[in-house]
DNA sequence: ATGAAAGCGCTAACAA
DNA sequence: TTGTTAGCGCTTTCAT
């Protein structure tokens, strides 16, 4: 590993190989490659002076030759929600097996910033990138009819019906809620997210079919509109817990807002469970550490950032290049409830 | 955004830029790179131009030509991790802001994987690498010596004395262990994490010098050797709670550490802080929702990734090239105390 | 089986 | 002020 950014260490390039083993560069090019019709002895003088050297071949003039840069982009909102901490865990091992590597930005939930990362990342020219987008307008219709290889993770974009791999959040939302009806609640009360992303909305509607199925009203003001931050789990928390008729439990739409939810209850002095139950969607390491321990709606996250790559994989193959585009549909992973002690029966 | 891999659709160049425009590559190099000296005239013709194609300029050929890539590696042991995420954030944020693209690497702990991403980095012309390293080995001298521009954030090998950024851990640890002792605790055990790492070592330099300078004992018993990761957190816990004579405080080195050992409190139905304190290095957003709040030790780590990427900054900028290497120091940060519900005095 | 040489898209002398 | 051109380090025909 030498620096050839240092000031007058030059690089060490496949010439000074080729000179050192006393062949072409173009047999060291060979032997990089695992070409076969390389001889033995060519092949180890090569590796030899590789090593004497220290010689590291140049990806950056790879990747202008041919064409193709073995990296792609993956673009979350924010890299310190464990949910998204997860995928790109999975993104990355599957990526790296696969002689990838991801560049990981952060949107910041700001489609401004997206868009910005997205014109940077296809200057760098990564071979595909994978979007859990911030914005759910179609401004990614340009990308995809222009197949650019692209797939949407977690948050599918309205009116996308392709290459996206997301949880089953309806399924999911409707057994949760189903659960606590089971339970015996009827006053149940969802924090919604953002209503304008797949993700949020899909699990208000899984929410509202089982009530729905169940004969029970969705009171206005049991139906609060949070935005996924933890300060609006916070906030709808209190609204709800100061009620002169308080729901007997609560379905909370993502980790953070149950996050603010919980220092709610605590601030308000309300016992979980027993006199209010709380359910949240996202499973998280901690929430089964602490008191009370969640119940909760566990996605498959570190699965669906494989299974995202892997779909990227096989859209960038340049196999199927003049063949049909590959038109992967659009993979749902189921979620799994995950029962522990912050629902119960509703207390009278 | 053209995708340039799809069959027949060759990229969109300089030349067709420089074509349309009626103009030189070099004056439509030279706009590009705002150079002044091209006329307002045809500043405008290539702008329109560019636009009209949708050019976007080959950040790979670019860097094939000047040397460098304004690419940096980050690798770090576990994206996983909530401190470390905090971190990349910080490097993230402050790369962007300078015109730098982070490549993410998880090492998973692992010092022969993380050699294979030093080694992949490198030859992907990285122009410097900021590295959480796993290992405490002196390999890194061939890196530091060659002049190839490296800082270490969180944890510095054996021998480092040099262009790393880290949290003053036997300061914050010896705080956080005199804190306890003037709570009245005086049986205070604690669980360590690999000594090989200085962030392990560390921490347990300070609890020991704070209990040494109360004159309280460190038995034996109560020193519980882990490994940073939640099992061993969960396995001391347990080994702690079960004793004849447990104590009345624990100090636990990690966040990962503390999940496990809170699960062994509650499986023991032990009381916190009741019948015994806890007090835990690394603060994280869920530690303040759940119960019992914890007290704990909170680095800067947002920080911590923001000066380490100026660091970084610094060493990389050519200007310094031929004047001295840039011999930038250690810089530690101080971790602050933050007193919550899961310490108080002693039961008796 | 091996080597010579063209060229990927860009920048930066150097010319004009 | 603008244009011509020689590489950056690599892969890949095409000769040998």
């Amino acid at each position: 590993m030498d620096g050839r950014r240092a000031t007058k260490t030059k690089q060490v390039t496949m010439h000074d190989v080729a000179r050192l083993a006393n062949v072409s560069v173009a047999t060291v090019s060979a032997v990089i490659n695992g070409k076969n019709g390389v001889s033995a002895k060519l092949t180890t003088q090569v590796k030899e002076a590789m090593v004497n050297l220290d010689y590291h071949p140049d990806l950056i003039a790879r990747s202008l030759k041919v064409g193709r840069t073995h990296t792609i982009g993956m673009i979350v909102p924010d890299v310190t929600n464990p949910f998204h901490t997860e995928v790109i865990r999975g993104v990355e091992d599957e990526a790296r097996l696969n002689g990838y590597s991801p560049m990981l930005c952060n949107s910041n939930e700001d489609p401004e910033q997206e868009r910005h990362l997205l014109a940077t990342l296809f200057s760098q020219r990564v071979d595909g990138v994978l979007l859990a987008a911030s914005d759910s307008s179609a401004a990614y219709d340009r990308l995809t009819r222009r197949r650019f290889p692209i797939v949407f993770i977690d948050r599918v974009p309205a009116g996308h019906t392709k290459r996206a791999v997301v949880t089953d959040n309806l399924g999911a939302a409707y057994d949760a809620t189903k659960y606590l009806i089971g339970l015996g609640h009827q006053r149940i009360a969802i924090i919604a997210g953002h209503l304008h992303l797949s993700t949020g909305f899909d699990r208000v509607e899984g929410y509202r079919k089982a009530m729905q199925e169940a004969h029970l009203p969705i009171r206005e003001e049991y139906f609060q509109r949070g935005d996924f931050q933890l300060e609006s789990g916070h906030r709808c928390g209190l609204q709800l817990l100061q009620m002169a008729d308080p729901p007997t439990a609560i379905f909370s739409c993502n980790n953070k807002m149950t996050l603010g939810l919980m220092r709610a209850l605590a601030e308000s002095q309300v016992p979980c469970p027993e006199r209010v139950s709380i359910l949240s969607f996202d499973d998280f390491e901690w929430a089964a550490s602490f008191s009370p321990k969640l119940t909760t709606v566990a996605q498959s996250t570190r699965e669906m950032g494989k299974q995202a790559m892997r779909m990227l994989l096989r859209i960038m193959d340049p196999d199927g290049e003049d063949s049909e585009p590959n038109e992967e549909n659009i993979v749902m992973l189921k979620a799994e409830l995950r029962i522990r002690e912050s629902t119960a029966p509703p207390g009278r």
